[in-house]
DNA sequence: CTTTAATTGTTTACACAGTTAACAATGCCA
DNA sequence: TGGCATTGTTAACTGTGTAAACAATTAAAG
């Protein structure tokens, strides 16, 4: 037989830091990067690029001729999913596919002038809407929380 | 004119983690999401609860009675959104909706005897897939990333 | 060589998580 | 009493991603 609280206990238990919950990385992990994409999207507002097409048009100005496959791999998603980011990056002429002598399966992904420039813009928006958000932490906190992000995420399934 | 790379170039630049995607939280945050995520699927099996549904039963087990807009709340999902969650959980018989007098309009949420032991089980499953995929880190930095992990998704939008 | 296997980009179908908007029932307040 | 807010719910929709099949092409094996 379950006791049932009362609404100001059941508030006592949940308001602190402390339930099952709140010791578990992963429950932590989502909620926190629930919390970054919400602003992220507001900082870049309606016509700005969606975390997914910012990744990889990211990944393309650095490796110009990429291709889908391999960015793909970067990116930790099916080639069958890139299909689409591509075009939309296409759609707004930030890429191009190239065909490329000696295989021609393959297209390489250039970013365009404007692509590249827009990339650049976008960074900038990006950066200032992340040291916003983590104005509370300091720089060691923030360069620890990226590293051990980065060990997790770099973690062989 | 972009210079185009050989794919040796490309794979330089890409495998050190110091590109610009890598100094982002963001990103790093969703990537560690993803991977952390598929080993809890992959951990807790083909019946083992969602994520979601194992964190709405963890609030309804420590604060029995809640009711489903403050339990929205608390999980930071919307009312509606909760609904099939809590259905999937009374059709697995591990949560009971009970009218409350004083207020028909909501519905107490308790856990049932078994899936209560559920939970506790569960929970125990979770702790073991953590402490398995985290094993690479000290148990000081898993604190620490907890802590940051808090700090960001208590921050108010 | 020639046949077999693997890779690339693509489409289509699908699954899943989550949101918004509307709604009926109920409670609050003034 | 009358107007306003809240609760749980449904329905339509969006966004993100996967899996399976396919044609074209290249690589490998015999």
């Amino acid at each position: 037989m379950t006791k049932i609280m009362t609404k100001a206990e059941r508030d006592i238990t949940l308001k602190e830091g402390h339930g099952d919950l709140d010791s578990l990385v992963g429950y932590n992990l989502k909620r926190a990067y629930v919390v970054i994409n919400a602003d992220y999207r507001a900082a870049l507002g309606e016509d700005g690029l969606a975390p997914r097409e910012f990744s990889a048009l990211a990944l393309i100005v650095q490796a110009p001729g990429i291709t889908q496959s391999t960015l793909a791999r970067h990116l930790g998603v099916e080639r069958s999913g890139l299909v689409k980011i591509v075009d939309e990056l296409e759609a707004r002429a930030f890429v191009e596919r190239q065909a490329v002598k000696g295989d021609r399966r393959v297209q390489a992904l250039i970013a365009t002038e404007g692509g590249t420039g827009f990339y650049a813009k976008t960074l900038e928006t990006v950066k200032a809407h992340e040291a916003n958000m983590l104005s509370s932490l300091s720089s060691d906190e923030v360069n620890t929380l990226k590293e051990l992000l980065y060990k997790i995420r770099s973690i062989e399934l």
